[in-house]
RNA sequence: GGGGCCGUGGUCUAGCUUGGUUAUGAUACGCGGCUUGGGCCCGCGUGGUCCCCGGUUCAAAUCCGGGCGGCCCCA
């Protein structure tokens, strides 16, 4: 109940909080001009790289291979799988122009790139020995969003990683999902993230798609923020694209395929919504563009020593760590704690007469807001050690964040009393959609799915209509 | 999809109800000085298509219509 009546004011009034430290942080500018596309500030450029970085290294590592696919692809192949052009045909932009001339075939702009890959595919596998392939990019992906676009969760240009993959059985495609889970599982943990994986109901799942696997991590206003995808295709795809592939017996089959994407800017925003606090971001070590601050406190006539004593400290942290001195002599010791405050550095060192007489660097974390002390000789084993323990604490105070946020719920009015208080429910299902549409409104929250990593069995009556559950799911307000 | 609120220097904001001097203040920015252990202080200076288009009026930031953009609530 108490899970963040109070606490920081990203709790109380979400919005103007994150968009406040967007702008201060310089993660992203939301001003330009045209709705649901914003520009990445050297911030939020650098965060958004050293995600990528560290996904596609699990990719790589993973027998993935990285291409580049057209951005455009047209309304014939688009149209060529009925339940996903049903899903993304509202929300697509469409070039019908060229030189001011009408195009004679309409171009569409990728809102996913399935469409534009798998004609490719076809070309491309002939045999079980092609098997399986597994493609990458990273690349901006574009949806006409029609609800209130809000900057790095529901925008119109969509800087993400889509990987689309072909396997000759349906075993192997299904080794394939959890492949592609661990490799999801295992950045967000990297960055501290914590989320619910869930299987989504039929009636939710990616347009085309046998089944879909979510990540939908938490956010500070109860709305979850589904940051990776994986959708397990079966043979829909394969057979309208007419993918074949000859097996070893001789016979020719349509393969299996999956495709999973995973949300760079929504995974941003979900690191600053998970972490952050009212002084601002609170960045883990494996993203933060500044991992450590050195801030020198002037005393007048000691300018020099100070300075000095800084650059010893500099350099006996060596070139692993991302540190900056900042040096600036117009700008008082508090104003720069505020300033690196707000863009989330882990660590900082604060270094003035005291420090340098006595050989010691003050050493502040930015999760907890505490400070202590250790010596010059000590300080790279201390901040490496820090850096790494800061990494640990965010990860699990989001995970208990998580946990608290969840409530179990028997009626709908239980389930729509944590709704409203900002809280993801927890409920019995029967699996009919009347039911998950009664609970949708008498609610107010969606059902979002049932656990992938773990088994939870029903006990009681669907909580709509009372019939025996089929599953436990769960339910909130999604981006 | 329905309803409500809002848009004023880079940022936040007063003024709008009841139209009428040079659009208010803070912050930021620039220069100088003083300071430096949590946003210090003083002086001088820069910065505005009052979101856009149209209408009413002698006169519009203010009233009306439309558009664009943002926030909130409901479905």
């Amino acid at each position: 109940m108490a899970v963040a009546s109070q606490m920081s004011s990203k709790f109380r009034n979400f919005s103007s909080w994150f968009d406040k430290v967007l702008y201060e942080a310089r993660i992203v500018d939301d001003r330009f001009p045209v709705k649901g596309f914003s520009v990445y500030m050297e911030n939020g450029t650098f965060i958004l790289r050293a995600l990528q970085r560290m996904l596609e290294e699990e990719l790589a590592r993973t027998g993935h291979i990285e291409m580049l696919f057209p951005l455009v692809t047209t309304d014939e192949l688009f149209s060529k799988e009925a339940e996903h052009i049903k899903g993304f045909m509202s929300e697509v932009f469409v070039i019908d122009k060229a030189g001011g001339k009408e195009l004679e075939r309409k171009l569409i702009i990728r809102p996913t790139s399935e469409t534009i890959i798998y004609p490719m595919f076809r070309l491309w596998v002939r045999s079980h020995a092609d098997l399986p392939l597994k493609v990458h990019q990273s690349v901006n992906v574009y949806r006409h969003e029609t609800k209130a676009t809000r900057p790095l969760f529901r925008v119109r240009e969509i800087p993400w990683n889509e990987a689309h993959t072909i396997h000759a059985t349906a075993s192997e495609a299904e080794e394939q999902v959890r492949e592609a889970i661990e490799i999801y599982r295992k950045v967000l943990n990297k960055v501290g993230v914590a989320y619910l994986l869930l299987k989504r109901p039929d009636f939710d799942k990616f347009a085309g798609a046998r089944y879909s696997i979510a990540f939908d991590a938490w956010n500070p206003d109860g709305r979850v923020n589904q940051v990776g995808t994986v959708h397990n295709l079966g043979k829909n795809f394969a057979k309208v694209f007419e993918i074949e592939f000859e097996q070893r017996d001789g016979r020719r089959d349509n393969p299996h395929q999956l495709c999973y994407g995973f949300g760079y800017s929504r995974v941003i925003a979900a690191v600053i919504a998970q972490h952050g606090d009212d002084h601002g971001c609170v960045f883990p070590s494996t993203i933060a563009p500044v991992q450590v601050v050195i801030v020198p406190i002037y005393f007048k006539g000691q300018e020099y020593s100070i300075l000095e004593y800084c650059r010893r400290v500099l350099e006996r942290l060596g070139n692993n760590i991302r540190v900056r001195l900042d040096d600036r002599d117009d700008v008082t010791p508090g104003e720069k704690y505020y300033y690196w405050e707000m863009l989330g550095a882990p660590v900082r060192l604060e270094i003035g007469p005291r420090e340098v007489a006595e050989g010691r660097v003050t050493v502040f974390r930015r999760d907890t807001m505490e400070k202590r002390v250790t010596t010059l000789e000590e300080v790279n084993d201390y901040v490496k050690k820090l850096l790494d323990e800061i990494d640990r604490n965010l990860a699990e105070r989001s995970r208990r964040m998580l946990e608290a946020m969840i409530g179990d719920a028997q009626t709908l009015s239980d389930a729509k009393q944590l709704i409203s208080s900002r809280r993801i429910a927890r409920v019995e299902w029967c699996g009919r959609l009347e039911c998950a549409e009664v609970i949708k409104e008498n609610v107010g929250g969606e059902i979002r799915g049932s656990r992938y990593d773990i088994v939870e069995i029903p006990k009681g009556g669907c909580v709509a209509c009372q019939q025996p559950a089929k599953e436990v799911v769960y339910v909130a307000r999604a981006y």
